[in-house]
DNA sequence: CGGCGGCTTGATTCGAGTCAAGAACCGTGG
DNA sequence: CCACGGTTCTTGACTCGAATCAAGCCGCCG
Protein backbone atom coordinates (compact mmCIF):
# COMPACT_ATOMS: atom_id res chain seq x y z
CA UNK A 1 0.00 0.00 0.00
CA UNK A 2 2.74 2.72 -0.64
CA UNK A 3 1.64 5.57 -2.71
CA UNK A 4 3.55 8.00 -5.35
CA UNK A 5 3.38 11.89 -4.25
CA UNK A 6 5.08 14.30 -6.70
CA UNK A 7 3.77 16.80 -8.16
CA UNK A 8 6.03 16.43 -11.45
CA UNK A 9 3.76 12.91 -11.53
CA UNK A 10 3.46 12.67 -15.43
CA UNK A 11 -0.61 11.68 -14.77
CA UNK A 12 -1.05 14.95 -13.86
CA UNK A 13 -0.72 16.55 -17.09
CA UNK A 14 -4.29 16.93 -17.28
CA UNK A 15 -4.86 17.41 -14.06
CA UNK A 16 -3.11 20.39 -14.50
CA UNK A 17 -4.49 21.76 -18.01
CA UNK A 18 -7.90 20.85 -16.36
CA UNK A 19 -7.33 23.34 -13.22
CA UNK A 20 -6.07 25.96 -15.76
CA UNK A 21 -8.48 25.91 -17.81
CA UNK A 22 -10.92 26.30 -14.69
CA UNK A 23 -9.36 29.58 -14.23
CA UNK A 24 -6.02 28.67 -11.36
CA UNK A 25 -3.33 30.01 -13.76
CA UNK A 26 -0.51 30.56 -10.49
CA UNK A 27 1.78 28.09 -10.28
CA UNK A 28 2.18 28.12 -6.90
CA UNK A 29 -1.55 27.18 -6.40
CA UNK A 30 -1.28 23.83 -8.37
CA UNK A 31 1.59 22.64 -7.15
CA UNK A 32 0.73 23.27 -3.31
CA UNK A 33 -2.46 20.92 -4.99
CA UNK A 34 -0.85 18.34 -6.65
CA UNK A 35 1.91 17.86 -4.02
CA UNK A 36 -0.99 17.02 -1.81
CA UNK A 37 -2.33 14.71 -4.29
CA UNK A 38 -1.80 11.10 -4.12
CA UNK A 39 -2.06 8.01 -6.25
CA UNK A 40 -2.64 4.65 -5.00
CA UNK A 41 -0.80 2.04 -7.29
CA UNK A 42 -2.53 -0.23 -9.55
CA UNK A 43 -5.58 0.19 -11.48
CA UNK A 44 -9.07 -0.27 -11.21
CA UNK A 45 -10.52 -2.47 -13.64
CA UNK A 46 -14.11 -2.56 -13.73
CA UNK A 47 -14.66 -2.60 -9.45
CA UNK A 48 -16.59 0.33 -8.83
CA UNK A 49 -13.91 3.42 -7.96
CA UNK A 50 -16.52 5.19 -5.89
CA UNK A 51 -19.34 2.64 -4.03
CA UNK A 52 -22.49 4.51 -2.81
CA UNK A 53 -23.38 4.66 0.40
CA UNK A 54 -19.78 4.23 1.50
CA UNK A 55 -18.17 7.76 3.38
CA UNK A 56 -15.00 8.58 2.34
CA UNK A 57 -12.61 10.93 4.08
CA UNK A 58 -11.13 11.52 0.37
CA UNK A 59 -12.13 13.19 -2.97
CA UNK A 60 -11.07 11.29 -6.15
CA UNK A 61 -9.45 12.48 -9.53
CA UNK A 62 -9.21 10.60 -12.60
CA UNK A 63 -5.72 10.61 -13.43
CA UNK A 64 -5.69 8.05 -16.36
CA UNK A 65 -8.40 6.04 -18.57
CA UNK A 66 -12.30 6.42 -18.84
CA UNK A 67 -15.04 6.10 -16.14
CA UNK A 68 -18.43 6.55 -15.49
CA UNK A 69 -20.66 8.05 -12.70
CA UNK A 70 -24.32 6.54 -12.28
CA UNK A 71 -26.86 5.40 -9.79
CA UNK A 72 -29.23 2.19 -9.93
CA UNK A 73 -33.32 1.99 -9.57
CA UNK A 74 -34.47 -0.33 -7.02
CA UNK A 75 -35.04 -2.65 -9.88
CA UNK A 76 -31.33 -2.67 -10.67
CA UNK A 77 -31.74 -0.30 -14.36
CA UNK A 78 -28.81 2.28 -14.46
CA UNK A 79 -28.72 5.71 -15.64
CA UNK A 80 -25.08 6.72 -16.26
CA UNK A 81 -25.12 10.31 -15.44
CA UNK A 82 -21.70 11.45 -17.06
CA UNK A 83 -18.54 9.82 -18.42
CA UNK A 84 -15.24 11.27 -16.99
CA UNK A 85 -12.05 11.56 -18.46
CA UNK A 86 -8.60 12.65 -17.09
CA UNK A 87 -8.75 15.58 -14.99
CA UNK A 88 -12.43 14.48 -13.57
CA UNK A 89 -13.08 15.06 -10.15
CA UNK A 90 -15.46 12.33 -9.39
CA UNK A 91 -16.63 13.18 -6.30
CA UNK A 92 -16.67 16.92 -5.43
CA UNK A 93 -20.18 17.04 -3.93
CA UNK A 94 -19.00 14.47 -1.17
CA UNK A 95 -16.56 17.16 0.30
CA UNK A 96 -18.91 20.17 0.25
CA UNK A 97 -22.25 18.03 0.28
CA UNK A 98 -21.30 15.39 2.71
CA UNK A 99 -24.37 13.79 3.20
CA UNK A 100 -25.85 14.18 -0.42
CA UNK A 101 -25.13 11.85 -3.07
CA UNK A 102 -24.74 8.81 -1.26
CA UNK A 103 -25.90 6.53 -3.73
CA UNK A 104 -23.89 7.85 -6.66
CA UNK A 105 -21.26 5.61 -8.25
CA UNK A 106 -18.58 5.85 -10.12
CA UNK A 107 -16.83 2.98 -12.00
CA UNK A 108 -14.51 2.29 -14.54
CA UNK A 109 -14.75 1.74 -18.42
CA UNK A 110 -11.32 1.00 -19.50
CA UNK A 111 -8.86 0.64 -16.76
CA UNK A 112 -8.23 3.56 -14.86
CA UNK A 113 -5.82 4.83 -11.98
CA UNK A 114 -6.78 7.91 -9.92
CA UNK A 115 -5.27 10.25 -7.40
CA UNK A 116 -6.88 11.02 -3.77
CA UNK A 117 -6.89 13.89 -1.77
CA UNK A 118 -8.37 14.36 1.80
CA UNK A 119 -11.27 16.51 2.92
CA UNK A 120 -8.85 18.36 5.28
CA UNK A 121 -6.46 18.91 2.96
CA UNK A 122 -8.48 20.40 0.08
CA UNK A 123 -10.11 22.30 2.35
CA UNK A 124 -7.42 23.38 4.10
CA UNK A 125 -6.36 24.64 0.28
CA UNK A 126 -9.74 26.37 -0.80
CA UNK A 127 -9.47 28.35 2.11
CA UNK A 128 -6.01 29.31 1.48
CA UNK A 129 -6.35 29.81 -2.29
CA UNK A 130 -9.56 31.01 -3.01
CA UNK A 131 -8.51 30.80 -6.95
CA UNK A 132 -8.80 27.37 -6.23
CA UNK A 133 -12.73 27.54 -4.58
CA UNK A 134 -13.56 29.47 -7.57
CA UNK A 135 -12.05 26.73 -10.19
CA UNK A 136 -14.10 24.10 -8.38
CA UNK A 137 -17.10 26.14 -8.15
CA UNK A 138 -17.01 26.58 -11.97
CA UNK A 139 -16.69 23.18 -12.90
CA UNK A 140 -19.83 22.14 -10.88
CA UNK A 141 -21.62 24.81 -12.79
CA UNK A 142 -20.09 23.53 -15.79
CA UNK A 143 -21.49 19.79 -14.45
CA UNK A 144 -24.86 21.70 -14.16
CA UNK A 145 -24.66 22.99 -17.87
CA UNK A 146 -24.19 19.43 -19.18
CA UNK A 147 -26.68 17.50 -16.88
CA UNK A 148 -29.34 20.40 -18.34
CA UNK A 149 -28.84 19.54 -22.08
CA UNK A 150 -28.39 15.84 -21.27
CA UNK A 151 -31.70 16.44 -19.50
CA UNK A 152 -33.13 18.46 -22.70
CA UNK A 153 -31.85 15.55 -25.04
CA UNK A 154 -33.45 12.73 -23.37
CA UNK A 155 -36.20 14.29 -22.39
CA UNK A 156 -36.96 15.57 -25.79
CA UNK A 157 -35.56 13.74 -28.24
CA UNK A 158 -36.17 10.31 -29.88
CA UNK A 159 -33.79 7.33 -30.24
CA UNK A 160 -31.49 8.05 -33.24
CA UNK A 161 -31.41 12.11 -32.02
CA UNK A 162 -30.04 10.94 -28.39
CA UNK A 163 -27.62 8.71 -29.16
CA UNK A 164 -25.79 11.19 -31.82
CA UNK A 165 -26.11 14.17 -28.91
CA UNK A 166 -23.71 11.62 -26.63
CA UNK A 167 -20.85 11.11 -28.85
CA UNK A 168 -20.86 14.14 -29.52
CA UNK A 169 -20.69 14.80 -26.15
CA UNK A 170 -17.97 12.64 -25.30
CA UNK A 171 -16.22 13.73 -28.53
CA UNK A 172 -16.06 17.42 -27.17
CA UNK A 173 -15.38 16.53 -23.89
CA UNK A 174 -12.52 14.64 -25.26
CA UNK A 175 -11.08 17.47 -27.09
CA UNK A 176 -11.66 19.38 -24.17
CA UNK A 177 -8.66 17.08 -22.36
CA UNK A 178 -6.75 17.12 -25.43
CA UNK A 179 -7.96 13.62 -26.76
CA UNK A 180 -8.15 13.69 -30.42
CA UNK A 181 -9.55 10.26 -31.39
CA UNK A 182 -12.44 10.10 -33.24
CA UNK A 183 -13.47 6.59 -31.49
CA UNK A 184 -16.27 5.83 -29.04
CA UNK A 185 -14.82 3.71 -26.23
CA UNK A 186 -17.75 2.74 -24.67
CA UNK A 187 -19.92 -0.62 -25.25
CA UNK A 188 -23.29 -0.30 -26.32
CA UNK A 189 -24.46 -1.10 -23.28
CA UNK A 190 -22.77 2.17 -21.66
CA UNK A 191 -24.52 3.88 -24.44
CA UNK A 192 -27.74 2.52 -23.82
CA UNK A 193 -27.54 3.28 -19.93
CA UNK A 194 -26.39 6.71 -20.46
CA UNK A 195 -29.01 7.53 -22.86
CA UNK A 196 -31.87 5.89 -21.37
CA UNK A 197 -32.70 3.24 -23.70
CA UNK A 198 -32.48 -0.72 -24.58
CA UNK A 199 -28.76 -2.09 -25.57
CA UNK A 200 -30.86 -3.70 -27.67
CA UNK A 201 -32.51 -0.56 -29.52
CA UNK A 202 -29.06 1.28 -28.94
CA UNK A 203 -27.77 -1.58 -31.46
CA UNK A 204 -30.40 -1.05 -34.01
CA UNK A 205 -29.56 2.90 -33.91
CA UNK A 206 -26.28 2.47 -34.27
CA UNK A 207 -27.25 0.66 -37.48
CA UNK A 208 -28.96 3.56 -38.92
CA UNK A 209 -26.13 6.01 -37.97
CA UNK A 210 -23.57 3.58 -40.18
CA UNK A 211 -26.35 3.86 -42.84
CA UNK A 212 -26.40 6.86 -43.06
CA UNK A 213 -22.58 7.67 -43.06
CA UNK A 214 -22.24 9.63 -39.55
CA UNK A 215 -20.40 6.40 -38.30
CA UNK A 216 -18.06 3.58 -39.60
CA UNK A 217 -17.05 0.37 -38.19
CA UNK A 218 -13.65 0.18 -37.01
CA UNK A 219 -13.34 -3.38 -35.80
CA UNK A 220 -14.68 -4.44 -32.51
CA UNK A 221 -15.53 -0.12 -31.92
CA UNK A 222 -17.21 2.58 -33.55
CA UNK A 223 -15.44 5.82 -35.46
CA UNK A 224 -17.27 8.84 -35.88
CA UNK A 225 -16.96 9.56 -39.25
CA UNK A 226 -19.11 12.92 -40.08
CA UNK A 227 -19.16 14.98 -37.17
CA UNK A 228 -20.96 17.80 -38.08
CA UNK A 229 -23.51 15.46 -39.66
CA UNK A 230 -23.92 14.14 -35.83
CA UNK A 231 -23.97 17.35 -33.88
CA UNK A 232 -26.49 18.54 -36.35
CA UNK A 233 -28.56 15.51 -35.80
CA UNK A 234 -28.52 15.90 -32.30
CA UNK A 235 -29.03 19.38 -31.87
CA UNK A 236 -25.56 19.60 -30.28
CA UNK A 237 -23.57 22.78 -29.65
CA UNK A 238 -20.53 22.84 -27.84
CA UNK A 239 -20.38 26.48 -26.82
CA UNK A 240 -21.49 25.06 -23.30
CA UNK A 241 -18.22 23.89 -22.12
CA UNK A 242 -15.75 25.75 -24.27
CA UNK A 243 -12.92 26.53 -21.52
CA UNK A 244 -10.94 28.63 -23.27
CA UNK A 245 -13.15 31.53 -23.98
CA UNK A 246 -14.68 31.51 -20.41
CA UNK A 247 -11.56 31.99 -19.25
CA UNK A 248 -10.90 35.31 -20.78
CA UNK A 249 -14.47 36.20 -19.93
CA UNK A 250 -13.35 35.12 -15.91
CA UNK A 251 -10.02 37.13 -15.31
CA UNK A 252 -12.12 40.12 -16.46
CA UNK A 253 -14.90 39.79 -14.28
CA UNK A 254 -13.36 38.69 -11.11
CA UNK A 255 -9.60 39.01 -10.98
CA UNK A 256 -10.09 43.07 -11.61
CA UNK A 257 -12.29 43.53 -8.70
CA UNK A 258 -10.55 41.68 -6.41
CA UNK A 259 -7.82 43.62 -6.80
CA UNK A 260 -9.38 46.75 -6.42
CA UNK A 261 -10.33 45.65 -2.98
CA UNK A 262 -7.30 45.11 -2.14
CA UNK A 263 -5.60 48.30 -2.79
CA UNK B 1 -38.54 52.56 -13.64
CA UNK B 2 -37.42 53.69 -9.85
CA UNK B 3 -36.62 50.53 -7.49
CA UNK B 4 -36.63 49.65 -4.02
CA UNK B 5 -32.87 49.32 -2.28
CA UNK B 6 -33.28 47.96 1.70
CA UNK B 7 -32.09 44.84 3.63
CA UNK B 8 -35.34 44.53 5.39
CA UNK B 9 -37.25 44.34 2.40
CA UNK B 10 -39.88 42.02 3.67
CA UNK B 11 -39.48 39.72 0.35
CA UNK B 12 -36.08 38.94 1.71
CA UNK B 13 -36.82 36.73 4.35
CA UNK B 14 -36.97 33.52 1.72
CA UNK B 15 -33.59 34.78 0.74
CA UNK B 16 -32.10 35.25 3.68
CA UNK B 17 -33.14 32.15 5.26
CA UNK B 18 -32.08 30.08 2.04
CA UNK B 19 -28.28 31.77 2.22
CA UNK B 20 -28.12 30.49 5.77
CA UNK B 21 -29.05 27.36 4.79
CA UNK B 22 -26.06 27.73 2.47
CA UNK B 23 -24.00 28.22 5.28
CA UNK B 24 -23.52 32.20 5.64
CA UNK B 25 -24.05 32.32 8.96
CA UNK B 26 -22.54 36.10 9.82
CA UNK B 27 -25.49 39.01 9.53
CA UNK B 28 -22.69 41.11 8.20
CA UNK B 29 -22.14 39.70 4.95
CA UNK B 30 -26.01 38.77 3.94
CA UNK B 31 -26.87 42.74 5.35
CA UNK B 32 -24.25 43.39 2.77
CA UNK B 33 -25.49 41.23 -0.33
CA UNK B 34 -29.07 42.26 0.29
CA UNK B 35 -28.28 45.78 0.61
CA UNK B 36 -26.85 45.79 -2.93
CA UNK B 37 -29.74 44.06 -4.50
CA UNK B 38 -32.64 45.58 -6.48
CA UNK B 39 -36.09 44.63 -6.23
CA UNK B 40 -37.68 46.58 -9.72
CA UNK B 41 -41.19 47.40 -9.21
CA UNK B 42 -44.07 45.32 -10.58
CA UNK B 43 -44.68 41.40 -11.41
CA UNK B 44 -43.69 39.20 -14.09
CA UNK B 45 -46.66 37.39 -15.34
CA UNK B 46 -45.86 34.77 -17.58
CA UNK B 47 -43.51 36.64 -19.88
CA UNK B 48 -39.73 35.34 -19.51
CA UNK B 49 -38.06 36.31 -16.74
CA UNK B 50 -34.61 35.55 -18.17
CA UNK B 51 -34.43 36.01 -22.14
CA UNK B 52 -32.43 33.31 -23.80
CA UNK B 53 -29.55 34.39 -26.01
CA UNK B 54 -29.56 37.78 -24.01
CA UNK B 55 -26.50 39.29 -22.18
CA UNK B 56 -27.62 40.95 -19.20
CA UNK B 57 -25.01 43.01 -16.56
CA UNK B 58 -26.15 41.19 -13.51
CA UNK B 59 -27.81 38.22 -11.92
CA UNK B 60 -31.92 37.47 -10.91
CA UNK B 61 -32.71 36.03 -7.47
CA UNK B 62 -36.65 35.08 -7.69
CA UNK B 63 -38.07 37.19 -4.08
CA UNK B 64 -41.84 35.87 -4.69
CA UNK B 65 -43.91 33.53 -6.89
CA UNK B 66 -43.10 30.02 -8.59
CA UNK B 67 -40.61 30.10 -11.93
CA UNK B 68 -39.03 27.31 -14.52
CA UNK B 69 -35.89 27.45 -15.92
CA UNK B 70 -36.03 25.25 -19.30
CA UNK B 71 -34.66 25.10 -22.63
CA UNK B 72 -36.45 24.67 -26.71
CA UNK B 73 -35.30 22.11 -29.10
CA UNK B 74 -35.74 23.73 -32.08
CA UNK B 75 -38.87 21.86 -33.48
CA UNK B 76 -40.13 23.66 -30.35
CA UNK B 77 -40.77 21.35 -27.73
CA UNK B 78 -39.32 22.48 -24.49
CA UNK B 79 -37.53 20.98 -21.53
CA UNK B 80 -38.01 21.82 -18.19
CA UNK B 81 -35.13 21.96 -15.79
CA UNK B 82 -35.95 22.85 -12.37
CA UNK B 83 -38.39 25.02 -10.87
CA UNK B 84 -37.54 27.61 -8.44
CA UNK B 85 -39.19 29.39 -5.45
CA UNK B 86 -38.88 32.34 -3.17
CA UNK B 87 -35.04 33.03 -2.61
CA UNK B 88 -33.52 30.98 -5.49
CA UNK B 89 -31.16 32.29 -7.91
CA UNK B 90 -32.42 32.35 -11.75
CA UNK B 91 -29.21 32.88 -13.66
CA UNK B 92 -25.84 32.18 -11.54
CA UNK B 93 -24.23 30.10 -14.51
CA UNK B 94 -24.29 33.46 -16.39
CA UNK B 95 -22.02 35.41 -13.89
CA UNK B 96 -19.81 32.86 -13.56
CA UNK B 97 -19.61 31.17 -16.78
CA UNK B 98 -21.00 33.86 -19.36
CA UNK B 99 -20.75 32.25 -22.40
CA UNK B 100 -21.97 29.19 -21.24
CA UNK B 101 -25.91 28.49 -21.11
CA UNK B 102 -27.30 31.55 -23.26
CA UNK B 103 -30.26 29.28 -24.82
CA UNK B 104 -31.38 28.96 -21.07
CA UNK B 105 -34.92 30.68 -20.10
CA UNK B 106 -36.35 31.88 -16.88
CA UNK B 107 -40.56 32.17 -17.23
CA UNK B 108 -43.00 32.91 -14.58
CA UNK B 109 -45.58 30.29 -13.68
CA UNK B 110 -47.66 32.41 -10.82
CA UNK B 111 -46.82 36.44 -10.75
CA UNK B 112 -43.31 36.97 -10.04
CA UNK B 113 -41.32 39.66 -8.25
CA UNK B 114 -37.50 39.16 -8.55
CA UNK B 115 -34.63 40.84 -7.51
CA UNK B 116 -31.52 41.59 -9.36
CA UNK B 117 -27.56 42.42 -8.59
CA UNK B 118 -25.01 43.64 -10.67
CA UNK B 119 -22.19 41.15 -11.81
CA UNK B 120 -19.78 43.38 -10.51
CA UNK B 121 -21.10 44.03 -7.22
CA UNK B 122 -21.68 40.43 -6.82
CA UNK B 123 -18.41 39.74 -7.59
CA UNK B 124 -16.47 42.18 -5.38
CA UNK B 125 -18.69 41.01 -2.51
CA UNK B 126 -17.32 36.81 -3.34
CA UNK B 127 -13.86 38.55 -3.80
CA UNK B 128 -14.36 39.81 0.01
CA UNK B 129 -16.61 37.33 1.60
CA UNK B 130 -15.55 33.56 0.72
CA UNK B 131 -18.01 32.34 2.57
CA UNK B 132 -20.23 33.51 -0.03
CA UNK B 133 -18.68 31.89 -2.60
CA UNK B 134 -18.42 28.77 -0.92
CA UNK B 135 -22.71 29.07 -0.17
CA UNK B 136 -22.78 29.86 -4.16
CA UNK B 137 -20.72 26.95 -4.71
CA UNK B 138 -22.73 24.67 -2.29
CA UNK B 139 -26.03 26.00 -4.43
CA UNK B 140 -24.55 25.07 -7.76
CA UNK B 141 -23.94 21.33 -6.31
CA UNK B 142 -27.32 21.09 -4.72
CA UNK B 143 -29.01 22.00 -8.21
CA UNK B 144 -26.33 18.82 -10.00
CA UNK B 145 -27.33 16.82 -7.35
CA UNK B 146 -31.22 17.58 -8.49
CA UNK B 147 -30.61 17.55 -12.00
CA UNK B 148 -28.73 14.17 -11.87
CA UNK B 149 -31.82 12.53 -10.07
CA UNK B 150 -34.08 13.96 -12.56
CA UNK B 151 -31.95 12.28 -15.01
CA UNK B 152 -32.27 9.18 -13.29
CA UNK B 153 -36.67 9.37 -13.15
CA UNK B 154 -36.92 10.54 -16.73
CA UNK B 155 -34.07 8.51 -18.00
CA UNK B 156 -35.58 5.12 -16.16
CA UNK B 157 -39.23 5.25 -15.08
CA UNK B 158 -42.37 5.47 -16.38
CA UNK B 159 -44.75 7.76 -16.70
CA UNK B 160 -46.35 7.41 -13.39
CA UNK B 161 -43.30 6.94 -11.40
CA UNK B 162 -41.61 10.19 -13.20
CA UNK B 163 -44.70 12.16 -12.33
CA UNK B 164 -44.54 10.72 -8.76
CA UNK B 165 -40.98 11.83 -8.41
CA UNK B 166 -41.44 14.58 -9.56
CA UNK B 167 -44.00 15.78 -7.42
CA UNK B 168 -42.24 14.85 -4.38
CA UNK B 169 -39.16 16.90 -5.24
CA UNK B 170 -41.61 20.08 -5.76
CA UNK B 171 -43.33 19.19 -2.22
CA UNK B 172 -39.50 19.01 -0.87
CA UNK B 173 -38.53 22.37 -2.61
CA UNK B 174 -41.08 23.92 -1.11
CA UNK B 175 -40.65 22.55 2.38
CA UNK B 176 -36.78 23.52 2.15
CA UNK B 177 -38.03 27.33 2.13
CA UNK B 178 -40.95 26.85 4.82
CA UNK B 179 -43.79 26.39 2.19
CA UNK B 180 -45.60 24.04 3.78
CA UNK B 181 -48.86 23.84 0.87
CA UNK B 182 -49.69 20.27 -0.10
CA UNK B 183 -51.41 21.63 -3.48
CA UNK B 184 -49.32 21.84 -6.66
CA UNK B 185 -49.07 25.25 -8.31
CA UNK B 186 -48.25 23.57 -11.58
CA UNK B 187 -50.71 22.81 -14.89
CA UNK B 188 -50.42 19.79 -16.69
CA UNK B 189 -48.71 21.20 -19.13
CA UNK B 190 -46.02 22.26 -17.18
CA UNK B 191 -45.82 18.87 -15.70
CA UNK B 192 -45.51 17.28 -19.43
CA UNK B 193 -42.55 19.55 -19.96
CA UNK B 194 -40.66 18.77 -16.40
CA UNK B 195 -41.29 14.96 -17.03
CA UNK B 196 -40.86 14.72 -20.62
CA UNK B 197 -44.35 13.58 -21.37
CA UNK B 198 -46.96 14.61 -23.32
CA UNK B 199 -49.71 16.58 -21.75
CA UNK B 200 -52.33 13.95 -22.62
CA UNK B 201 -50.70 11.41 -20.90
CA UNK B 202 -50.26 13.49 -17.67
CA UNK B 203 -53.73 13.95 -17.96
CA UNK B 204 -54.17 9.97 -17.58
CA UNK B 205 -52.03 9.69 -15.61
CA UNK B 206 -53.32 12.33 -13.04
CA UNK B 207 -56.24 10.17 -13.40
CA UNK B 208 -54.48 6.88 -12.37
CA UNK B 209 -52.60 9.14 -9.15
CA UNK B 210 -56.43 10.46 -8.11
CA UNK B 211 -57.63 6.75 -8.49
CA UNK B 212 -55.09 5.18 -6.42
CA UNK B 213 -55.88 8.14 -3.63
CA UNK B 214 -52.37 9.45 -3.80
CA UNK B 215 -53.61 12.64 -4.93
CA UNK B 216 -57.20 14.58 -4.40
CA UNK B 217 -58.79 17.34 -6.30
CA UNK B 218 -58.76 20.54 -5.12
CA UNK B 219 -61.23 22.34 -7.44
CA UNK B 220 -59.09 22.77 -10.25
CA UNK B 221 -55.63 21.99 -8.75
CA UNK B 222 -54.59 18.93 -7.63
CA UNK B 223 -53.17 18.48 -3.58
CA UNK B 224 -51.42 15.35 -2.53
CA UNK B 225 -52.99 13.27 -0.01
CA UNK B 226 -50.76 10.39 0.45
CA UNK B 227 -46.74 11.77 0.66
CA UNK B 228 -45.80 8.83 1.81
CA UNK B 229 -47.46 6.86 -1.14
CA UNK B 230 -45.98 9.09 -3.32
CA UNK B 231 -42.59 9.13 -2.25
CA UNK B 232 -42.54 5.09 -2.29
CA UNK B 233 -44.21 4.91 -5.89
CA UNK B 234 -41.53 7.03 -7.63
CA UNK B 235 -38.64 6.20 -5.34
CA UNK B 236 -37.53 9.96 -4.00
CA UNK B 237 -35.58 10.22 -1.20
CA UNK B 238 -35.75 13.71 -0.19
CA UNK B 239 -32.02 13.45 1.71
CA UNK B 240 -30.12 15.07 -1.13
CA UNK B 241 -31.73 18.35 -0.63
CA UNK B 242 -31.78 18.02 3.54
CA UNK B 243 -30.25 21.95 3.75
CA UNK B 244 -29.89 21.59 7.65
CA UNK B 245 -28.27 18.28 7.86
CA UNK B 246 -25.69 19.62 5.72
CA UNK B 247 -25.14 22.52 7.11
CA UNK B 248 -23.86 21.15 10.77
CA UNK B 249 -21.31 18.84 8.51
CA UNK B 250 -20.05 21.48 6.76
CA UNK B 251 -18.98 23.89 9.40
CA UNK B 252 -17.24 20.92 10.80
CA UNK B 253 -15.66 20.29 7.96
CA UNK B 254 -14.56 24.31 6.72
CA UNK B 255 -14.77 26.54 9.22
CA UNK B 256 -12.34 24.84 11.48
CA UNK B 257 -9.21 24.62 9.23
CA UNK B 258 -9.44 28.28 7.94
CA UNK B 259 -9.19 29.22 11.34
CA UNK B 260 -6.32 27.26 11.66
CA UNK B 261 -5.06 29.18 8.63
CA UNK B 262 -5.60 32.49 10.43
CA UNK B 263 -3.37 31.83 13.66
C1' DC C 1 -11.21 -25.78 -25.77
C1' DG C 2 -14.94 -23.92 -23.27
C1' DG C 3 -17.31 -20.25 -21.40
C1' DC C 4 -18.82 -15.64 -21.08
C1' DG C 5 -19.72 -10.94 -22.12
C1' DG C 6 -20.88 -8.05 -25.85
C1' DC C 7 -23.11 -7.77 -30.37
C1' DT C 8 -26.96 -8.84 -33.80
C1' DT C 9 -31.37 -9.98 -35.36
C1' DG C 10 -36.37 -11.16 -35.58
C1' DA C 11 -41.04 -11.42 -33.49
C1' DT C 12 -44.12 -9.57 -30.45
C1' DT C 13 -46.02 -6.46 -26.93
C1' DC C 14 -46.92 -2.26 -24.78
C1' DG C 15 -46.38 2.39 -23.24
C1' DA C 16 -46.73 6.82 -24.73
C1' DG C 17 -47.43 10.17 -28.64
C1' DT C 18 -50.51 12.18 -31.94
C1' DC C 19 -54.81 13.72 -33.69
C1' DA C 20 -59.22 15.41 -32.87
C1' DA C 21 -63.08 17.28 -30.60
C1' DG C 22 -65.59 18.77 -26.75
C1' DA C 23 -66.04 20.76 -21.91
C1' DA C 24 -64.76 23.63 -18.13
C1' DC C 25 -62.72 27.68 -16.69
C1' DC C 26 -60.33 32.29 -16.95
C1' DG C 27 -59.82 37.10 -17.54
C1' DT C 28 -61.38 40.87 -20.24
C1' DG C 29 -64.14 44.25 -22.13
C1' DG C 30 -68.53 45.76 -23.75
C1' DC D 1 -73.59 41.22 -15.76
C1' DC D 2 -72.91 38.67 -19.51
C1' DA D 3 -70.70 37.53 -23.91
C1' DC D 4 -66.34 36.46 -25.82
C1' DG D 5 -61.81 34.26 -26.83
C1' DG D 6 -58.26 31.86 -25.06
C1' DT D 7 -56.07 28.78 -22.26
C1' DT D 8 -56.33 24.35 -19.69
C1' DC D 9 -58.41 20.01 -18.98
C1' DT D 10 -60.61 15.67 -20.59
C1' DT D 11 -61.62 11.74 -23.33
C1' DG D 12 -61.53 8.47 -27.27
C1' DA D 13 -59.38 6.28 -31.37
C1' DC D 14 -55.42 5.28 -33.63
C1' DT D 15 -50.36 5.00 -34.52
C1' DC D 16 -45.73 4.38 -33.63
C1' DG D 17 -41.37 4.10 -31.26
C1' DA D 18 -39.04 1.55 -28.09
C1' DA D 19 -39.00 -2.39 -24.61
C1' DT D 20 -39.05 -7.14 -24.05
C1' DC D 21 -38.34 -11.87 -25.16
C1' DA D 22 -35.67 -15.18 -27.41
C1' DA D 23 -32.06 -17.15 -29.90
C1' DG D 24 -27.79 -17.30 -32.36
C1' DC D 25 -23.19 -15.31 -33.18
C1' DC D 26 -18.69 -13.49 -32.63
C1' DG D 27 -14.40 -12.74 -30.45
C1' DC D 28 -11.74 -12.84 -26.19
C1' DC D 29 -9.47 -14.73 -22.19
C1' DG D 30 -8.48 -18.19 -19.01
Amino acid sequence: MTSVKRSKHQGFVHLRQRLQQLGVDSDSVLDALLERINIPPGRYRSEDIIVPGKESRHSTVLIEGVACMYERLSNGSRQIFSFQYSGDFCDLARNVLPVTNNEVAVAAITPCSVGTIGHNDLNRLIAQYPALGLALWRAAMIEASILRKRLLSIGRQPALQRVAYLICEQLARQDAVGIESACIPLSQLDVADAAGLSTVHVNRTFKELLRRGLLVRMGRTMKVADRAGLASLGEFDGKYLNMPRLLSRWQLDIQLPSQLIKS
